[in-house]
DNA sequence: AAAACCAGTGTAAGCGCTTACATTGGATTG
DNA sequence: CAATCCAATGTAAGCGCTTACACTGGTTTT
């Protein structure tokens, strides 16, 4: 070996004395090993500052020790804290994280997920349920364990998140409880995202039940941007009658609508209540602090990470982790102005 | 082949009437293989729903088409808005990236390099430059290229960031520039950190060069949160006489100076100014907005990821790639009171 | 027209590791 | 004490791919 050559298990052994086999043993599966060789090899190991090679170990044994990860975009708090704890709890089962993003687009979804597969990786985070069959289908035949976070997912499948749509009716409900009957609703794009799909629906299911017909809410997608949330606002402030109560289907949104309230000479929530979801750091900076859900994104990603490590190594896992959230009520929602414009 | 097992390259090349060198060749290097023949490869693959694996290519190549990113933490819209950046740049190259965090420790930054340099990564992305001579040396010793981001580093290595001590300074003059001369900063924790410790320094070199000695510049140290601005910022309060102007290390902890700022009773900015740094999506959305300096991250990541890939392909490239930054002034900074306290 | 060249393809030798199976020799059993 | 067992280790066959080198037959050069 020269001195720049990297030592490989060969040149491990040979210095121990000992079959690459059983090298191999000591870093595998050391109790197979009797402690004076495991010794001797270990310091053979450190002398050389061994290094097992990765395509050498993922070729031999099929498997890879990376997890793959795909969200839509790491640039939404979101994402980004439920991943990062996601990872953290990974390397703690000497998993690596390898990661992706899909721009929110089941086409670049899918081919992220091809590259995933080919790199071996031993399971597969994935956001929420709403993809092509074809997606699912494809991991199936792979035979990659994944999961779904971020939400619970339909009737297959295995899945770690909230139920957003109990959340969003508990929140609307809240709303309702203070005297407001004109609510309307800024939602997420609801295309191809169960979540934002789901806020929306609870919004409408507590808002029904409370006697108030889908043709009484007014409902906007928007994209996610403060803008977006923004401009709808200013939209659903321009319907007579106004709403009294503004459901946003994320922070980012209630945000946007926050400053177009001010903008518009608006004060929340005498004029207006709004409501965000997520309670990302934002929710607590605005004036007033937005009334949100509080939804435990670093918990999740554990708990994702913990079921997945279950599905790799065929462990007996629940279909379905439920991580509760809570509703916070901060200034943003108020009761309905006695006389409204 | 069973109708389960993963085709190999073997398979094509039945398939295809030619040899597996052929066919890998088709794969890597196109434009070897006359089109017919190629044409009738690619055919296979798509019939067999070919894949190539990754463990092989690896181990013959010796290339993974993997590169690593070691930041502090995801938890930071910074980090995690340049990751995304770099990311989506590497994708266009066919690389994928390996996510970990050091959560701002050199020692696990160190355990994390050697998990990425084990999985044979093509190059790595580190944070800054400030962190322990034998990392550096590690990484050396293997051949992995890698470069530092979010600054400018030092003597030697690649680096692709921005001059935090020029834009601090920067900021500090237009500071002085509205007739404050009791300054105050907090700054983050410096230690084994160039970003915060060149804002500080550059805080300081403009505070000097307009006769504020360092004795006349009180500066805290604070984590990244907002309670630990919050509580800089009421400590610095109390002193007497109290500075007109808080300098934030960044917009997190400027945010929590500002809260601390109104649950004290102060306006900002007639009674004191405040500013922050990186303008964040917090940074405009705060009331008053915040002043700071723009960073783009975005830019960041990309131009980082386009050096690697060069640093990778033993292509030429500059040293270090100077992002430029911008100070955006906002509603935070006010000329000093007339009667300060 | 022989020589030289070259584009297109095939042959086959590994890359570094894991693991099924074989081997060994001491401990246990009948 | 022979037979059996078993823990510890070795042997060696791949895992699926890339690539240096060899080969072939047409095209260009001299």
């Amino acid at each position: 070996m020269s001195e720049f050559a990297k030592p490989t298990l060969d040149d491990v052994a040979r210095a121990a004395g000992v079959s690459t086999a059983t090298v191999s043993r000591c870093l595998n599966a050391p109790d197979l090993v009797i402690t004076a060789t495991r010794e001797r090899v270990m310091q053979a190991v450190e002398t050389l500052g061994y290094t097992p090679d990765f395509g050498g170990r993922a070729l031999a044994s099929r498997r890879t020790n990376t997890v793959g990860a795909i969200i839509p975009t790491m640039d939404n708090a979101i994402f980004a804290r439920g991943l990062q704890s996601f990872q953290q709890a990974l390397s703690r089962f000497g998993k690596t994280l390898l990661v992706a993003s899909s721009g929110y687009s089941p086409a670049r979804e899918r081919e992220q997920i091809e590259v995933m597969a080919s790199r071996g990786v031993d399971g597969m985070l994935l956001i929420g349920s709403a993809r092509p069959e074809a997606s699912v289908e494809f991991l199936r035949r792979r035979g990659i364990p994944f999961l779904g976070a971020w939400n619970l997912g339909g009737e297959d499948g295995y899945f770690v998140g909230f139920d957003n749509r109990a959340a969003a009716a508990g929140l609307t409900e809240a709303v309702l409880a203070r005297g407001h009957r004109r609510l309307a609703m800024i939602a997420g794009i609801t295309y191809m995202n169960d979540r934002a799909a789901d806020r929306m629906e609870g919004v409408r299911m507590a808002a029904e039940q409370a006697g108030i017909g889908a043709d009484q809410l007014p409902v906007i997608e928007a994209a996610y941007t403060f803008e977006d949330g923004a401009r709808a606002f200013g939209e659903l402030m321009a319907l007579s009658p106004r709403p009294t109560a503004v459901l946003c289907g994320n922070d980012v949104l209630a945000v946007g609508a926050l400053q177009k309230a001010r903008e518009l000479g608006l004060r929340v929530p005498e004029d207006v209540s709004i409501t965000g979801f997520d309670d990302i750091d934002l929710a607590g900076v605005v004036d007033p602090k937005l009334t949100t859900v509080r939804v435990p994104h670093n918990r999740m990603g554990e708990a994702a990470a913990e079921m997945l490590i279950r599905l790799i190594g065929k462990q007996p896992v629940e279909r379905r982790i439920e991580i509760p959230t809570e509703i916070i009520e901060r200034g943003t929602l108020g009761p309905p102005p006695a006389d409204p414009a």
